[in-house]
DNA sequence: CTCAACAGTTTAGCTCAGCTTCACAGTCAG
DNA sequence: CTGACTGTGAAGCTGAGCTAAACTGTTGAG
């Protein structure tokens, strides 16, 4: 009979594309692989990999198998997932990754709450950009991703891949606070707003703009509001960590787009404003759907709702 | 996670009721199933087996496990198939049972092409009644069973099996020869028939009947014949061997219902004849459906479709 | 072109998972 | 009570599957 362990050393190559990268995933040698895939084609009674240069290609017969490979996992996987949900306690190691945001201001409670309620939990915590969460998912280096999202309509499944999103974090527009003399104070053609106000997007076509690299979703979300408000923002500088555009914000050199997440708790002396239109951003779980009744995915789920449903964005309007 | 080769041995307690029955069905000895066992339930985290008296039962945990075993061990068995079906050739073991009438008529002409078109498949063959098949055919020491059923309508699965009707084979009623004698000869109150003309059961109702027994499918089938035409019938002997039957009818001792299959090539000298209204039982492959599309099976049902389209009962009528 | 770096394979040898054997405990029928 | 039977535990053996290290063939940099 096909050996499992086999299968699945196969299915490592097929997902990583080589064998020394599939052996490091497993944690042995690429020689120990090696021997078992010859082992393996003889079991098969074909032809498996082939040469292409230094490096092996998976054979139309391989692939086959590794979609039966990817079958007899899942089987595997949904088979200690109920198991798991007959114990008395919640056990395990829970592996999330979650994009740098939520890594900071969503998972020290979520995984504060986890612990206190299921002691014997255990939950390993890796910050990762959405779509790096989600081949880590994929790849199963990970049970449980974090990730954000800002296109509509909102995926449900992707790539055999499980979303559900828990909570929507609005995004607000920061002004330099009053009395920032900044080269970029002043741009705005409207009259300074009440703090906390709402302010629409189309006033500030003259001011200078700091935001995301336009290659990030936060970015194009940017673009695509001032855009769809009719101009094209005048953009003094694309930082990647919000930290930074807050800093240049309160410098007073432009203005910003953030998520609320990242002006929680941090003393934030700029101006934030709830923008007309209002824009937001959708935050999701992402699971493989044989763990979906893990009782560890149960509970971090049921967790993030949670969380989800007690967030209070900087200025309501979540 | 969790061992394959444990989740099958199992699986075997499971089918088989006993830690001793498993390890003969797994070629190994019970010490070796037992300690699996308690690795298996280390593994799982629960208790799988408790004892009962001498012998161990499995918990509702055990039961749960065994059929996430089953869906495991069919995508394994998928995933050969499916390799097989890659094969150029047709090769491998091909287990076959059948009810012994069908071992004695079928299976060998069967078995002889199947190793024409493939010489390297080898076919072994056991005889076995339908209900035995069956089982064998779940316990996985059989590939493929081949039944008789005389009830309408025709099974299409039934306990995970599929079954697939290949051929219909005519049920005939056999008279005494012309000149015998026996003291059944002259019980019909029918003008003698013509020899292969079609005759109502009814006029046999003062015959004697040799039939099989009467927990038997045949046996029910004739006394539903006989009843359904008004009668009770004389039963003057109940044999489960069709070719004893034969020689009491020849012997004029009765009369009786016949397969066509049982009175092919024999130099039968009993007068048989189509029956009114007329009776045939079906007779059908039985298969594991993970294996529908593994070569071995597809040829094998197509040699047995083949017999089927050919088969010319002894006096058509099929 | 040459050489170093790199992916994969092969061989030799080690380790431990999983087997057998054997002794033993509990259960049940005669 | 005794003997047959099922399952368990301890001791020890075998081989599947690993590592280490030497080797082959490919690629890209200088």
């Amino acid at each position: 009979m096909l050996g499992v362990w086999r299968l699945q050393l196969l299915r490592e190559i097929s997902r990583r594309g080589s064998i020394k990268a599939a052996a490091e995933a497993m944690s042995i040698t690429p020689s120990a692989v090696s021997q078992q895939l010859v082992i393996l084609e003889r079991e098969a009674g074909v032809q498996l990999l082939e040469k292409s240069g230094r490096r092996v290609r998976l054979t139309d017969a391989a692939a086959l198998l590794v979609r039966h490979a990817d079958t007899i996992t899942g089987a595997i996987a949904a088979a200690e997932a109920d198991l798991a949900s007959m114990q008395e306690f919640v056990t395990g190691t829970l592996r999330v990754s979650a994009f740098p945001t939520a890594a900071r201001a969503v998972l020290p409670p979520v995984m504060t709450a986890l612990s206190r309620r299921h002691p014997a939990l255990r939950v390993t915590l890796r910050d990762l950009e959405a779509a790096e969460s989600l081949t880590a998912l994929q790849m199963d280096e990970i049970d449980l991703a974090i990730v954000d999202e800002y296109d509509e309509p909102a995926r449900v499944s992707d790539g055999g891949l499980e979303f559900c999103e828990f909570m929507r974090d609005p995004l607000y527009l920061a002004l330099p606070p009053e009395g920032a003399g900044g080269p970029g104070a002043a741009a705005g053609s409207a009259a300074r707003p009440v703090p906390g106000e709402a302010v629409r997007i189309s006033d500030f076509r003259d001011a200078f703009w700091i935001m995301d690299t336009e290659d990030s979703h936060l970015g194009q979300i940017t673009l695509r509001a001032c855009r769809s408000s009719g101009f094209e923002p005048h953009i003094r500088s694309n930082c990647k960590d919000f930290s930074v555009i807050i800093a240049l914000v309160e410098a007073g050199l432009g203005v910003g787009i953030l998520p609320g997440l990242a002006i929680l708790d941090r003393g934030v002396r700029a101006s934030i404003h709830p923008t007309d239109p209002p824009l937001a951003r959708r935050i999701a779980s992402v699971i493989r759907p044989e763990r979906r009744s893990h009782p560890m995915i149960v509970s971090a789920l049921a967790e993030l709702d949670r969380f989800g449903a007690k967030y209070a964005p900087p200025l309501g309007g979540g």
